[in-house]
DNA sequence: GCATAAACGCAAATAATTTGCTTTTGCCAC
DNA sequence: GTGGCAAAAGCAAATTATTTGCGTTTATGC
């Protein structure tokens, strides 16, 4: 129960595509998410509910797609003049988003998905925003760790913790990328 | 939603959950974990729908705690001789019990829970398994690392890389043992 | 333009969930 | 033991969600 991917830009379906999601958007935000249903979605965003079940298959996976895109990085790491300072802040930045009550929920969503397709996607984001890191870091000379390393103990212990109960604090994400950037010189 | 925790050993309350529990065990074993319902989880305990939903709220709740209960260990650590050998052995198979398709599942069956009570649950087991090990590694007259190092070091990026789509092999647990082990001492 | 296939709307059929009420069960005081 | 009490379960009706068949619309390629 995929959704396509390849949607013409003003076709038919991607304008579904588009009003379903920001119907789901709008029904979290001013909900609890255990009384979102496929068809309060379908009424607000004037479309009927089979049309959902068929192309999303259930409430999970159309969950999962809507939060997969909110957790799409707007925009690039900041750049605080050094790859450890810009590691630091862009791990206290996703903590406190992550950690947050609709950054949970997303991650969750994405989780919860039957296909894990999803969740790919979200580390693949996350990927990227250190790869972005690492290469500027490199670009001005230092030596920086391996993403791989980054992500195993920074990004991995972050999201550990919030999902299974924990609340990372500043302190704790600054213990992390600093183990992470002592070891790795 | 919650269930209650207190059920006198013979009482009705504790026969049902048994028998709710076996049930779902036994229909995840034989069929699609899409296809599993609550009424056919009731007709096959022998009770009425409304007593699992008056109980569980839903089947995420009752799919959860049945996980739960499965992912509690049943045995302790085995010893293999040094601290070290012992968290490899360890994590080697905790690595491959959580990769497994019925691991992946109930991992995020207990994530996908509302409450996250079950997911507190499930990282406690973790941690008192590692505890045990750095216990009866101190009581050697080894350093061991700190629990907490532990779990961010080893048991998040394992559960991290199952969870967003990566199979942790045998020689990157031990990578993950051989760093934080070296860097505690 | 016209044919075609994919996606949608509609509505009927099926299945799941909720709920009010009754009955059973286990526990406690007597 | 017996009776009262509260918690939990059964039952069935009402509600709500999901599936499905079929006709219609829409975008696309020829």
């Amino acid at each position: 129960m995929a959704v396509k991917e390849n949607l013409r830009p003003g076709g038919r379906s991607a304008r579904v595509q588009a009003s379903v999601h920001k119907a789901v958007r709008e029904l979290l935000a001013e909900m609890n998410r255990a009384e979102v249903t496929i068809p309060l979605i379908a009424a607000k965003a004037g479309v009927t509910p089979s049309t959902i079940y068929r192309r999303w298959g259930d409430l999970q996976e159309l969950l999962a797609d809507v939060a997969v895109e909110r957790l799409r990085p707007d925009m690039q790491p900041i750049d605080a003049g050094s790859g450890k300072a810009d590691l630091e802040a862009w791990a206290d930045q996703y903590a406190e988003e992550m950690s947050s009550g609709p950054g949970r929920e997303m991650i969750r969503d994405v989780l919860a998905a039957q296909t894990g397709e999803n969740a790919c996607k979200c580390a693949e984001y996350t990927r990227q925003q250190i790869a972005f890191i690492a290469d500027r870091a490199r670009a001005r000379g230092e030596i920086f760790p391996d993403v791989d390393a980054v992500m195993d103990q920074v990004v991995a212990p972050i999201i550990y913790r919030i999902l299974f109960g924990d609340v990372p604090d500043s302190a704790r994400v600054r213990d992390l990328v600093a183990r992470v950037v002592n070891t790795s010189g």
